[in-house]
DNA sequence: AGCATAGTTCGGCCGTAACCGAAGCATAGT
DNA sequence: ACTATGCTTCGGTTACGGCCGAACTATGCT
């Protein structure tokens, strides 16, 4: 009758802390396998076994076998939203999280959101974009005409990757941040090039950290057109 | 160290069947009992009870007491909003659900979303505030300064609005049609004017059924410019 | 005052599922 | 062929949490 249950299915699989705990390892879009998401769960290989079965059968990862390993990683970039989504009601429902280690900030400044940049930089890239007229549209984000050009020039196809089957552009709510940032197949080829070119490299789990280098390039090439 | 815990925890709370029940029947923004939140879960009321307070204490619903009764609602939007994105990736996980019944399309069509209006008309609505250039932007949506000048006239202070907490315009994705519809207290004020005039009205659960004079309304007032 | 209704607390039952050790396959390397 | 490694299946233990009936408190109605 309602759909409660279905809901319930859903939110209970990811309700448990080992299940929870290889998802967020898996947010960063990467691909693990069951031992290193055994070990990050904190829990004995047979048990991981057990819960990536179910988190399988259910849809929320996918696995590609690989010789003797099998790598897991999130079924889809909703997968990865939808945990960003929790995270945001966590956050804003419990008190405080008492313990703020130095992870935390950087969590906060440049983070990957699946396999997009999120963060304060992401939320900065998307407005950075607007501003200089590259994408426009709040909720459907397009690149304008314009901004195709300048993309291209940057180095993202954007032809090609609107031939694919992955949405262009997602307005992707960041939970830090409040405000949206820049997902889609753009937003994932733009982290592409940039950590190509160096401009910032990944660190433990879904931390990023630009280089000296890499800073003043972003903020060079992402500055508002007037300043 | 990881922040798995802490999402667990919130889906652990959604995850239970019951609970799940009841919280679904909040998502349309609406004030319950005690005692129809335990009937409409499916659970005797001490059970309910039970739930409820934890749901409280986790901050995901609030209550407030009216003379022997308790209402209980939703805490915000962001917690219907989490419900939409569980439903959603359910949606699309698992095969297909067989039960197809009559409240299924009318619920895809038009439904509430904690206060706003949702479904394929929700899309459309936004897509028409696009297309006659009354608001604009993808992710940051916001009102033209024509855009307000028509709303004004249509009955929305949009200045008033902007004075409040709560954000003027929310992109809310939509699981059903799985592009974003508008929120926010202005898609709050737009379906309360909708209501009160008549052009559609609350049937039970979160469907939404247009009256055929609000239909014919809705469909000359959110017109493209063009047609 | 007395009754009815809304809601909570308590106690005890029960089922599910998380967990691990040991053993069993499968693949890779030598 | 043999050994090492990755992963799964099996079996059995354990604990947590959902559930209700019964008893209790609080509010409202008459």
């Amino acid at each position: 009758m309602l759909d409660g249950p279905r809901i319930a299915a859903v939110a209970a699989l990811i309700g448990d802390p080992a299940r929870a705990n290889m998802l967020t390892l898996l947010m960063d879009g990467r691909s693990l396998t069951a031992r290193e998401l055994a070990e990050g769960g904190g829990i004995a290989a047979p048990t991981a076994s057990g819960h990536l079965a179910r988190l399988l059968e259910a849809g929320l990862v996918v696995v590609r076998r690989q010789g003797r390993h099998r790598y897991f990683r999130l079924s889809g970039p909703d997968v990865a939203e939808t945990l960003e989504a929790l995270m945001g009601l966590a956050q804003r429902t419990s008190p405080a999280p008492v313990r703020s280690g130095p992870r935390e900030p950087a969590l906060r400044q440049a983070r990957i959101c699946y396999d997009h940049l999120a963060g304060e930089r992401g939320v900065a890239l998307l407005e950075a974009l607007r501003a200089r007229g590259i994408v426009e549209g709040e909720e459907a984000i397009v690149p304008t005409r314009s901004g195709t050009a300048w993309l291209a020039e940057f180095g993202v196809d954007v032809e090609r990757l609107a031939r694919g089957r992955r949405p262009l552009c997602r307005a992707c709510l960041d939970w830090s941040e409040r405000r949206v940032h820049l997902g889609g197949a753009l937003g994932a080829a733009l982290l592409d090039l940039m950590i190509e070119r160096n401009w910032l490299k990944r660190e433990q789990g879904r931390v990023l950290r630009f280089t000296s280098a890499g800073r003043r390039a972003f903020e060079s090439a992402f500055r508002a057109p007037g300043c």
